[in-house]
DNA sequence: CAGTATCCCGCGTGATACTG
DNA sequence: CAGTATCACGCGGGATACTG
């Protein structure tokens, strides 16, 4: 790889999409329980500002994952929910998680007392 | 999901391990190239500092992704390569690739100028 | 050559109040 | 209720010089 070409290699942009602090516990929501209203979305999520939820979702809104629906003009009522696009993301996701599992059970083996004993 | 529970979530500390400026970079060096000494990897990365490849190495081997091996004592010569939990991370850098292209191919023909003159 | 010590800056995140 | 405006802060990342 060329790396003048690095930053818009495909994994670090990748990364540049998704690690945003909260995306992914958004994105977890979305394939848990399907399109929201905004309001309950943030209401389930005590710990994050309304500003920065909106921030996450409209970054992920402009980078074609997630689609915003408004429906009345007042009072504002606004959905949020995954776009065709973001939906092609949950065979990936799983494939994240079930590599974290073995991941995260390898290195409690590891870590494990008992195995620190033998030294 | 309790939201308690979230900042441990899996995806999320995935995003946490993997989300350094320079580590998807540098596991790719590793997948393409093996093991390398410090100083040879540290050269073909022009723009980033000694301070923060070290940095980034060493979160990778606290981590397990990443092993040091030293192997003189003076002057210092230092190896650092992927562990076995590293190397099986390539399965899912190869989805994540794969799931990019295919993203940045719906993105392209979405911005296409040609739909755009459709509306 | 590998690694550390300092100093620095910008950006992502956050709290809070406000507007339409 | 959805979204914006301010102000603030910590931390990841960076430049540079130094040490063993």
């Amino acid at each position: 790889m060329n790396y003048k070409e690095f930053e818009n290699c495909s994994v670090n942009l990748f990364f540049r999409i998704f690690s945003g602090k909260w995306k992914p516990l958004i994105l977890h929501h979305f394939f848990y329980t399907g399109d929201e209203r905004f309001i309950e979305l943030w209401r389930k999520m005590p710990k994050i500002s309304k500003k920065v939820l909106l921030e996450q979702l409209k970054e992920m809104e402009n980078d074609g994952i997630v689609v915003r629906k408004q429906v009345n003009t007042f009072p504002p009522e606004v959905y949020y929910g995954l776009s065709e696009t973001g939906k092609s993301l949950e065979q990936l996701l799983l494939h994240i998680e079930s590599w974290m599992e073995n991941y995260q059970l390898q290195r409690t083996t590891e870590l494990d007392p008992m195995k620190e004993k033998q030294k």
